[in-house]
DNA sequence: CTGAAAGCGCTTACAG
DNA sequence: CTGAAAGCGCTTACAG
């Protein structure tokens, strides 16, 4: 099991290097011939000393393969250097994304991260909010599936900072949520920039909040090119499901030809998805005769598309990350003003509109670079 | 920001009592009137003393609102209640059920868990590796996206139990995996009993180990029946995608009417739902014609299919939590023999298998063929 | 039954 | 520049 060098080896092993058990400061101390101070000072580049002492310990413990106890330094730093995520996305549409790009961002600052996916169940939540205490991470972040959803509805004072990404926040806090207007119009200014004057809009339940501000993009980015036509009734929210979608797209046929759309900004990839089979079944060419943007990049239904969805992308890596560094700040005591913080979405160009005349693909349109284009959804293996 | 009573607090706080700081065991000691061992004694159930002793202890760390701090604890015990999940895993798909079952069957046991995603990258597996050790994690959970890979190539050696998920493990560790054989047999036994007796395969790539599991279970099935066709030509080993689903539905018409299957059994969802479309394209009817029977229950694809898909689960949150319980047995000193656990997989029964004659119907089972003779783009959800 | 003491592995003033 | 001492918040033998 243990397979460390044997050199340096010789003398019997002292009490305190005894085989298996774990090497500490003391160890390295003693090897290096300077008191445990000096060894933490030497190892943590704190206060002043000779920089051949410096060496010698740090000698010392690479020699014994030191791996500092984070528990006692988080003892008495008063700082554990942990922080907890809880989520209420245990499929993990949302969660994943956001997790994997909070724990890289904290992975590079030495700061770890607990998981707890508590689903709906307050009973699970208590469980989790408490061990999180117990466990004295310096920070939480509460991550939702809904903006407009609180996860946690009355959370007790936990003496610590907290943050809400892609969920709502109360008066005071901090929450951290993709800029759904601002997603909306990126989505709706590339149809115009490529050509396209009839752009209709389809979308899930008007109770979500993400549908109301999808719109709003919507609408803003047709009015500022003087498109938008009158009347509400071109909004056409319903379901976040591809039948829907394909309800909507069977529609398209009843409606006189002057009166169809040249294009489709949809609020999710299902409902995208759902269209275009619906307007192809149809004998309607995507993205010849309509062009369909998409929301999510959800992967899977973007590129099973035919043909592959331009789609806008939430970068809830991204968001993950930033709500953690701004945890950090929080943590190392720096003012941070409260209020939600709506971050870039992108476009992620791929075929379902077309070129146009806008030259705007980019190098890896049409597809996402060769490291991220994963075996998804290839059943284990 | 603290909201802490204002009963018993009449008198000036103590300084370790100061107000915002946490409460430690020294003051519920304190209150109690008892020395800090006992205090701890009386708190941990260990040791004997009277009931009274112990009641007033018990009221005092309530009153006070005490939560031990498990940091503290864990250096004294050297055991620190936490594991690592260590996952390559970053889309999600594998990961989110896997980690979701642990993180609950961890929190019922007072342990919590340190989510560390780090894709295929080397450095990130080492940073989080070291983390770990640091944080002084009593086990590991390794997860990945194929049987067949090892997540980490020259794992170290760490000096804490390890277990594997989902990914494969060397000779002496241990491992949990779906049972592959025992799904498709699931699967394959279902559309037996529906009364299919020309049952074909299609999967994805023959390199991953569990196509070729799940096709030795598809024949061990239908041997067992008799139901074995001469040749291996009745395996189609392709890709994880709709479009082989698709194109494999299409080439079903290029054979004459009685070399057809009666029922498809799919590698994944994908595969299943391409196939499905491509038949209903094609003016066959499933389940009345042919049935479908997909793997992964990915409720996304099996629930948008139509019909909605039967399909194989692999109960991947009941694989993290039995991991986890294996581990905190390692963790425990138990001793755990090595080897790779198949853990079983169970049958979701949806329409696309009909009903067949054998009893099997829920109640939502057996649509019309009407309703289920639709066109390509129907099988939106 | 109860408490004083030692110690888990570190860091941090404070002296020398 | 270096080290002895105290202490982070707990638990665990060991005395009383």
């Amino acid at each position: 099991m243990d397979e460390k060098t044997f050199s340096h080896r010789d003398e019997p092993p002292k009490d305190e290097e005894r085989v298996g058990e774990r090497v500490t400061i003391r160890d390295v101390a003693k090897q290096a011939g300077v008191s445990v101070s000096t060894a933490s000072k030497a190892l943590n580049e704190r206060g002043r000393m000779t920089a051949e002492t410096r060496d010698r310990v740090r000698q010392a413990a690479t020699q014994l393969g030191f791996t500092p106890n984070a528990l006692a330094r988080a003892l008495v730093s008063q700082r554990s250097f942990t922080i907890g995520l809880l989520t209420s996305d245990t499929y993990g549409r949302f969660t994943l994304p956001i997790a994997a790009g909070l724990s890289a961002a904290m992975a590079d600052r030495g700061v770890s991260v607990f998981l707890c996916a508590v689903g709906d169940a307050q009973d699970r939540i208590d469980i989790n909010l408490r061990a999180m205490q117990e466990k004295c991470v310096d920070g939480l972040i509460i991550a939702g599936k809904r903006i407009d959803r609180r996860v946690v509805r009355d959370l007790p004072p936990l003496g610590m900072p907290v943050i809400h990404v892609n969920a709502a926040s109360a008066e005071g806090e901090i929450g951290f949520v993709p800029d759904d207007i601002g997603g909306a119009r990126l989505a709706v200014e590339h149809l115009i920039r490529l050509g396209r004057r009839r752009i209709a809009h389809i979308s899930g339940p008007t109770n979500f909040e993400a549908v109301t501000l999808r719109e709003q993009g919507w609408r803003l980015a047709l009015d500022d090119a003087g498109l938008l036509l009158p009347g509400p009734a071109s909004a056409l929210p319903g379901e976040w499901s591809e039948a829907y979608g394909f309800a909507v797209g069977q529609r398209f046929f009843d409606r006189p030809s002057s009166e169809r759309p040249d294009a489709y900004f949809c609020g999710n990839d299902q409902i995208a998805r759902g269209l275009i089979d619906a307007l192809s079944f149809g004998g309607v060419c995507v993205p010849a005769d309509v062009a369909v943007v998409g929301y999510d990049n959800w992967e899977l239904f973007a590129a099973a598309t035919r043909p592959p969805l331009t789609t806008v992308d939430m970068c809830l890596t991204d968001l993950g990350g930033a709500a953690g560094l701004t945890l950090l700040e929080l943590i190392d005591g720096k003012p941070v003003s409260p209020g939600v913080r709506r971050q870039p979405c992108r476009l992620v160009v791929r075929q379902s509109c077309g070129t146009g005349s806008a030259g705007y693909a980019r190098p890896q349109m049409g597809g996402k670079p060769e490291e991220e284009r994963q075996p998804i959804g290839s059943s284990t293996g």
